[in-house]
RNA sequence: CGGGGCGUAGCGCAGUCUGGUAGCGCACCUGGUUUGGGACCAGGGAGUCGGAGGUUCAAAUCCUCUCGCCCCGACCA
């Protein structure tokens, strides 16, 4: 490709919209264009990193055994109410009416219609397992798109289902798809992690998500020094501290203190001139039936995921003031558990074996010392619902723990026969009885890939692309292209790659070095040529590696073997 | 949806407090010089100041309403 007939509007400085590098280096590299919040355009740069991104995972999702398809879009409501899913996916579900009021959605993930079309297709156990996938777009009405492509409205990914006879046919599917994963991530050349999930609102008994590692991800990854533990914060289990059985003789008598306008933990330590682990935090939730209490420690952080599965509810939010108020009588920021009514109050394991806390009055201004569980107020139950933090045992092994931030570009999930059961996707066996096909389903977002890999790998210059991803493999930078000889040099050179079937973008346009080599780093092309007066004095180009810097001179002559030998190479390693 | 901020040329911004000719840098177009890390000279095009209403002799600027976007929280690939 020549950069003269080719489109990439390189911007010289970052858009105010772009707080991430990945963002910004995809807008500055001319990659994608924002049309409207959460959803972009991608420009012809952009679409060859997306394009190889997208082809290497169709290679391990062929490799393994999945069939590519396509499925609509479009998605009536009927089968989202055979699922269930209509009136509990909420508004992240783009509804529409068609011409003749009929609902519609657009589709935010493929299960209904996935299972749809296989329970009209397959019917004998002979016909199983079957693995499904298709890479299109998806579209989730997100509260708050942001970072881009990294957490769009309108997206790409690759979605695979798979349909097996039994349970220990959908694990095995679950396992190559573990394995494909595995593969999918190392060809791309990124860092990864494999961790233990929450399965969410898709539902099913299991599931891992795969972090790209990066310390502006969004999740956390909670992960074990000693053994292969590593799981999502939202689900990362803590080994149950042992609780000391408690001596009575030790609780202090139950005093209040005047706390005024202290309503954080900093404040309220600080003040009182106790350990943050002393302190009860006390929460009051708003869930689909009655408002529940949940309290940690005030070193401890609640896991709302936790107590949501705990609770087995839906729907789960932090009370606003006025429910608060209804519960407590007192003002955000003054709730304890001492003197609550009717209502459930869980607590969290951590408050085991302790004694003498401080809590929250239930009265303005008001906090209480010496506060004692059994004496003073009594729990519902006790359950872990706190996040794990950096030095807690590991659930496994004892060890500790410690945190990394995560990018989740990928989610396997094994389903089992929710979808299967609710819509009728049946199989008959052997024997000739009709039975729930064990599903699963696994995701990746390709655009959010192709942008953790930005984030992961870039530098002052702009991005530097892992090769397998990169929109070339080489950039040649024609220094001037007034200079005859050296036009010829460069265009021999182009089209030498060109017959070794490697991907080379020509710089023929007429700028000054200086925005050539600066756009050439921007873009993050993994290896540069530049032809210049040494190619025409001396027969010499330079050969320049985004990624290390490292330059080397190569003679005109053996640039195109050296350049394939390069790539041979890092096609390998 | 709650909290914070921003909408002025393709991009980045100034001008708004204190109403009076719409500006700067980059990018773009023409000509010339230049060509190994974002050149220089000369000339040029481009903005209903997010939109609607109001106040005023006069509104980018003041008032009201509205739309959009970004950031922090509840979602997820």
């Amino acid at each position: 490709m020549r950069y003269s007939q080719f489109l990439i509007p390189t911007l010289r400085e970052d858009p105010a919209e772009a707080e991430v590098m990945s963002h910004r280096l995809m807008l500055r590299a001319g990659m994608i264009r924002k049309l409207a919040a959460g959803i972009y355009s991608t420009l012809p740069l952009g679409e060859r990193v997306i394009k190889k991104t997208a082809q290497i995972v169709r290679e391990e999702m062929n490799r393994a055994g999945a069939l590519e398809v396509t499925l609509p879009f479009v998605q009536p409501a009927e089968l989202w109410h055979e699922s269930g899913r209509w009136n509990v996916y909420g508004k992240e579900l783009l509804r529409l009416k068609d011409r003749n009021e009929r609902d519609f959605c657009l589709g935010p993930t493929h299960e209904e219609v996935i299972t749809d079309l296989v329970k009209g297709v397959i019917s004998s156990y002979k016909q199983l397992p079957v693995n499904l996938y298709q890479i299109h777009i998806k579209f989730r009405d997100e509260i708050r798109p942001r970072f881009g492509v990294m957490r769009a409205r309108e997206f790409i990914m690759k979605d695979a289902y798979s349909f097996d006879v039994d349970e220990k046919g959908a694990e095995e599917s679950y396992r190559k798809m573990y394995d494909a994963y595995c593969r999918i991530f190392e060809r791309l050349g990124l860092k990864f992690r494999a961790v233990e999930a929450d399965s969410g609102p898709i539902g099913g008994s299991f599931s891992h998500e795969f972090m790209v590692l990066a310390d502006t991800g969004e999740d956390v990854i909670v992960a074990c020094t000693d053994c292969d533990y590593a799981a999502n914060m939202e689900k990362a289990e803590i080994q149950a501290p042992q609780a000391a059985p408690v001596k009575k003789d030790d609780f202090n008598e139950l005093q209040r203190v005047e706390t005024p306008q202290m309503k954080t933990i900093e404040e309220v330590t600080g003040f009182l001139n106790v350990d943050a682990s002393s302190l009860i935090k006390t929460l009051v939730f708003a869930s689909a039936h009655d408002p529940v209490v949940a309290l940690v420690r005030g070193d401890h952080e609640i896991n709302e995921i936790k107590l949501k599965n705990l609770l087995a509810c839906d729907h789960l939010e932090l009370a606003d003031e006025e429910l608060i108020e209804r519960i407590t009588h007192a003002p955000r920021g003054f709730a304890g558990p001492v003197g609550l009514k009717d209502v459930e109050i869980i607590a969290d394991l951590g408050l085991q074996g302790r004694i003498n806390f401080v809590t929250g009055g239930n009265e303005k201004d008001i906090h209480l010392i010496n506060v004692n569980i059994n004496r003073d107020f009594t729990v519902s139950r006790f359950a872990d619902i706190r996040c794990a933090q950096e030095g807690d045992s590991c659930p496994r092994c004892g060890e500790k723990l410690t945190t990394t931030r995560g990018i989740e570009v990928g989610h396997i999930f094994k389903l089992g026969t929710k979808y299967s059961e609710a819509m009728q996707a049946t199989y008959l066996d052997a024997g000739g009885s009709s039975k729930p096909m064990v599903m699963g389903c696994y995701g990746i977002g390709i655009g959010r890939t192709a942008a953790a890999a930005i984030e992961q790998s870039h530098d002052e210059h702009g991005i530097i692309f892992p090769e397998p991803i990169a929109p070339f493999s080489v950039i040649i930078v024609l220094v001037n292209p007034t200079d005859e000889k050296q036009k010829q040099i460069a265009e021999h050179l182009y089209n030498d790659l060109l017959a070794q079937d490697i991907e080379v973008l020509l710089d023929d346009r007429d700028e000054r070095p200086g925005s050539k080599f600066n756009d050439a780093d921007l873009v993050g092309i993994p290896l540069r040529v530049t032809v210049g007066k040494f190619a025409v004095k001396e027969n010499m180009v330079d050969l320049k590696w985004r990624k290390t810097g490292e330059v080397k001179q190569v003679a005109v002559d053996s640039v195109t073997e050296a350049i394939a030998e390069n790539l041979r190479k890092t096609n390998f390693t």
